[in-house]
Parts: structure tokens; sequence; C-alpha cells
DNA sequence: GGTTCCGTTGTTACCGCTAACATTAAGACC
DNA sequence: GGTCTTAATGTTAGCGGTAACAACGGAACC
């Protein structure tokens, strides 16, 4: 017994399949019945509303209130990808070291304030400062195809640039925040921030200049925190061209309060005084620990020691004395990059590097 | 002159059509011609490689590397739309009052943390605090079909409330954080939180247990801080019961150190001496602002004026006294709905409820 | 040897939407 | 009146991937 022929049973095979059918989601089909025209005309109502007819018009906004649709952004980005950089801004994804510490949770509120309205949503990922998970997450975030991609810094591994490259060539503006050290020749990505060897120099020239002689530079114990390990080598090198004797000392590897504290302990003699005159530290969150420690111990500042924080964080104006610092625009940076990422896929150019102001604040304790 | 035939005019224009192509994208089908098959097998060598033949699977394996192939996840979420749920995690929207807020950017670095390695992505936008904002934003979150939805609190407007239900009908998870309060009859969403009542509740027995015996509740100034509203009923009501005077201020709108500062002025008579012997605070940055400003005018904590706080920010531990306060699982939160949204896409039920604890810290202030 | 079964790969259609072109009708113009 | 133009809407195909099913070849089995 022989099935029946070719033609037929391919037929019926094609009657008997059942075909998959959506998730039970409202479509523009299903909008465009309700109006009584084609999904086409609808979707154009959404997108070009002047170019359809009054009467259609009333007809496809009664529909779309009776339905509760909600387009989808999925189909809509595939079936634009052809043109994806002018087809309207959809998702922009960040890579940032922590959402916790409070100077990226600031820059990403920037950034997602600068974003509301454009119609873009924010895709998030946080590396916690580690090189490896910020290509692994890189790629995830690429994934989705977003219309622009912001990165933390300008250390990545080659993977991680490959990665960025190949957004890059495909039309998608990449930018690099919390940085900006453009390297001559070198082709690079747009970069939104400030120089940190730069503010490491500051840093040194505002402690030389108050008189003090030997100086310390307390290190981010984060491996990977590149930008705070640039501020030290800056920090460095003015002192060195200063004559001024400075050192290097690494705090453990928590950001936090406690180990400011036990980072004291480096810069004091056996007997338990100041080994230096005056201490940069990385963040705010270290030079608080010490500063608290430093009065633990009965010591004055800055009479005994000076401290320089980096960060201008809340706490450090509240302590007696209060923390001399760095501020730093830490919201602006994420507003700055949304404008200038949105100003790329409206014109197509290449986004804009910007160098953003810092400021030192000498306050107390320097 | 007439045109040819309108058959051959068809397959002339089809053939003169210019097909729409991809954006230089390396798709499967560009891996697939690689390695000598079709899509499809590079598609199931992706998601369950035991089924393709060892040959072919080091054939495309091979392809893959030499192709740098991304895959693109727009389009398997469209095209596994059917079966969504069950079809792997995939992007995960959280809505949050505030990124800024270290409150929340905790939660939201837990809910990140929790989700890595899950294959889910983050996509989060912010409300400001504002109802209407909300339900913008969760318009534009869910188009874009995520998995699973998470909210902040339980106040929203029937919009937004209306958005929520569609989307659990369609099998979407939807969280709310930072709330736990569930209304018997009421059908709700999974709550993971805590009782704000309850704290406030517990803050007000602390106070009166410590003897205090005229009392405040400072409220938080943002009118949209539900939240903060509800610990002050919690507080009134226990005092109340406990027949102790208590009243309700309100702090400027601004959730800041210097709010805390101009609040207090509420809580002293004509002559600069405090009306009430305890005052609790919506958070910590009004209550630290207090706190210094108790302090700048000469009074003394706790026996001029007691001070509890709330959220345990890292400022409170440092000033002197160190304040007391209410310690939240603000990290525990975001981890929590993580654990819980991964678990119901999973499995395919309901997400759980969960009451997190807190903790009042009686530090030196109260 | 023929049938059944299974492992592997391919074909087709479809997810929901939109670009490109086609079509239609109404108005403009000589 | 006929041709040209324009506005409004529809048709087709395709974005890049995956579900459902088909097809094929070899091994197992009687």
């Amino acid at each position: 017994m022989r099935p029946a022929a070719p033609a037929s049973s391919v037929k019926a095979a094609s009657a008997l399949r059942q075909p998959r059918r959506g998730h039970g989601r409202t479509t523009l089909a299903d909008v465009a019945s309700a109006a009584g025209v084609t999904a086409i005309t609808v979707s154009r109502y959404l997108r070009e509303p002047q170019r359809v007819a009054p009467a259609t018009a009333r007809a496809v906004a009664a529909a779309l209130l009776a339905t509760g649709y909600l387009p989808n952004k999925q189909a809509g980005v595939l079936a634009s990808a052809a043109n994806a950089p002018a087809g309207g801004a959809r998702m922009v994804a960040a890579l940032i070291p922590s959402i916790a510490n409070s100077i990226f949770a600031e820059t990403v509120q920037g950034l997602a304030d600068a974003l509301h309205g454009s119609g873009c949503e924010l895709l998030l990922a946080s590396t916690g400062y580690s090189a490896e998970r910020e290509e692994e997450q890189l790629r995830a975030l690429l994934g989705w195809f977003p219309s622009a991609l912001v990165v933390t810094g300008r250390q990545h591994t080659p993977g991680a640039l490959a990665l960025m490259r190949q957004a890059q060539s495909r039309g998608t503006p990449v930018i690099e925040i919390w940085d900006h050290h453009p390297e001559p020749g070198a082709e690079s990505f747009t970069q939104i921030g400030f120089d940190h060897e730069q503010v490491g120099r500051a840093m040194a020239e505002h402690l030389i200049a108050r008189g003090y002689r030997a100086l310390a530079y307390v290190d981010s114990g984060v491996a990977e925190d590149f930008r705070a390990h640039e501020r030290g080598d800056g920090f460095l090198a003015a002192a060195r061209q200063a004559g001024v004797p400075a050192r290097r000392v690494t705090a453990p590897a928590v950001d936090a309060i406690d180990a400011g504290r036990q980072a004291l302990t480096d810069l004091l003699d056996v007997a338990g005084r100041p080994a230096v005159r005056a201490a940069a530290f990385a963040n705010d969150h270290l030079a608080c620990g010490a500063l608290l420690e430093v009065r633990a111990r009965g010591l004055r500042v800055p009479q005994d020691l000076a401290l320089l924080g980096f960060g201008d964080f809340s706490l450090g104006r509240q302590l007696d004395p209060p923390l001399s610092t760095v501020h730093t625009p830490r919201f602006e940076i994420g507003q700055a990059a949304a404008r200038a990422l949105l100003a790329s896929l409206h014109s197509g150019q290449a986004a804009a590097d910007a160098r953003l102001p810092w400021t030192l604040l000498a306050r107390g304790s320097s």
C-alpha cells in the first residue's frame, strides 16, 4: 500500500500540522481586524500617524484602546534590523563594575534619566571588577543587539575588545565612561570621563603645596580598579618630579571603611607614629576609615597626618575634620554618555569624546 | 503600450525587488554554510549539543569559532514565543523608584548577582517615585515581553495594575519587592519584603520602652514613598495604643542630610528646645541630618532628644553618638526576588511570597 | 530480506513586525 | 476625457531564529 500521491500527502500533512500559535498576546493583526484594516496600517498609525487618513486613524485608535495592545519590541527590532541605527532608539546596554557602589549607581541614574523619554530602555549588567566577567557579560548583552553600548574604563580583555569592535563596525556606538585618556594613533572608542592620572597628579600637588613632604598613596586593593591605580601612577610621578618622597601601599581587597582603618596601620611606624606626613586614598571609603582610625588613636588631622580622599561621598563631609576629597562628575558622566549616544544614533555620526571637569575640595583634613 | 502580461510583470517585479538584507551580522546561516550543514543543525548544536553527531559537532564548533557568531536573542525570543516561560530565561525587567538611592542600588545588585549565570539579563528602569512614570515605564519594559517582572511596592495606578495583571495572565511572574502586606481575599502578586507598618510599630515600641513619652515621626517629603508613610502609620498606631502622644511631621521633599536638618526645626519650640522627647525618621539621611543639627545646636543626644533612623546607611554608624536605626535586607530582597523568579520560570508555578527579616539596631542615639 | 526503530539532519512554516513595492481611488491638469 | 500625480492602503517577503514534522540511512530484529 503506497501512500497517496506526494502532492496530496504533503497537503494532508500541512493540514494536520498544527501551527505554532502565539501565546495569546494581542498582536497587530488583532488590532487590525478590530479596526477593519490590515496590520500594516496599524503599524503605520503607530509610527507615522500623519500617513493614515483621519477616519482610519480614529478607527485604529479605538481598536488600540479596546484591545489593550502592547507592541512587541523584539519583533520590531528584528524587522527593522537592516536599518537599525536610524530606526529609532531601542535599547542601550551598559556594563559597570558594581551597581551597589554609589559612584556607579549615580552614573546609571544619570544614564537612565537622560535616556528617559527617548524610547530607549536600559539593559544593565555588572562585572564585579572582573575583566573575564566583563567579557562574558558583554557577550550576553550584545546578544540583544542593543542600539548602543556603554562600558566602564578603557581596559578590556582581547575578547571583550573584539566584541566591542565588532559592535562598533556594525554601527553601534560604543562609549567608554569614567575615563578619558585618548591614545594618539591607536584607534579607540568614544571616551566620556576624565584623566585619572591627572587627578592623581593634582592630589600630590595639592599635598605638596600645603607643605607636606613625605607622602603615600593608598591604592585600592581591588586588583582591577585600573582607574585607582592610574591615579596612583600620577600621584607618584608628580611627587617624583617635585622631588618629594612618596610611596604606594595597597589597602585590603574590600573598598570599605574597615579596609581604610587597616590600611592606615601600614602608614604608621612601630611606635604607632605616622611614617608619612600626608596620605591620598583611592576612594573616600578608605579615606574615611583612615580618618576615623587616626582620630581613634589620638592623632591630629591634619597636623600629625593629612588625609585626602577621592569621590566626595556624603560621609566625608560630616566627619571631624571634614575630609578633603576630589569631587567627580559621576551623575554627569551618565548623562553625557546618554546624550552622546542619542546624538550619535540620530546623526549616524560617531559619538564625541568628552572630558568632564572634576574638583579638588580642600576641606579640613589636608 | 500596455505592460507585459500580469503574471510576467509580477515575476519581473519580484526579480527587481531588492531584498532587505541583514546588517552584515553573522547569522546561523553563515555558520551553517561554513560548517557544511543547515541552520537548524547549528541551532541544535547550541541548544542541545548531545543531539548532533560528534563529527558534525566538531565541524560546527570550528565554524562558530571561525565566524565569531553571536546568537541574536531577539530572534530567539520571538521564535520561541509560544512556549516562552519554559523556553529558558531571557530577560528580567525591574522597576525601582531610584537607582542612585543606595537602598535600591543594593537591591539591584542582589538581583543582578543572583541572575548572573542564569542566562538572564536585567532590563532596568526607575520611576523617580512617580506613579505615572511607573505606568509609563512599565509599558516600555513590557514591550520587550520580559520573562519576569519585578516592581517596587504594592501601590500602583490602575493602568499599571492592568499591565501587571496582563503580564501575569500571560505566565510572566510578577514580583513586588520591598513590601510584604498580603491582603486576605484580594488576589495579589508575589511579595518579597517586609511589613513596613510593623517596622513603624517596632520603632515606636522601642522608643516607648526606653522611656520616651512624647514622640514624633518625621515622614519623607517624597509624596509617593508609600512605605515611609506606612511606617509612620504603624508608628502612630503603636503610640496611640500605648497611650503615648505622638505626632507626624513631614520633611522637605528631598531625602538628604539638609532635609533632616530642616525637619528638626519642626520638632523644636519657639525657644529652640525640643518639643518631643524622641523622633523616628523615614530614613537615615533625615535622621543623620537631624542628629548633626541637634549637636550643632548644643543639645545632647539622646538626653535632650532621642533619634531613630531607618535603613542603616554607613554614615549613621560613624556619627557621635552612632545612630540607632533599622537594618533592612536590601541586598537580600534582590537576591530573593531573583531566586523566586528563576524558580518560577523553571517550575512554571507561581513565585512564592517571602517575608524577610529586619533588625532594630539600638545604638547610641536612642 | 523486509520491517521496524532510532539517530541524525533537513524542510517548511511561523513568531510579530516592518521595508519595499503594488494597487487603488480620487483629484489635478491640459 | 485622458493622462499624471498624489494619498491611502494592501501585498509580499523577509528580519534571525526555532517548533513541528519529514526524510533518510543504518542497525536491530524476526
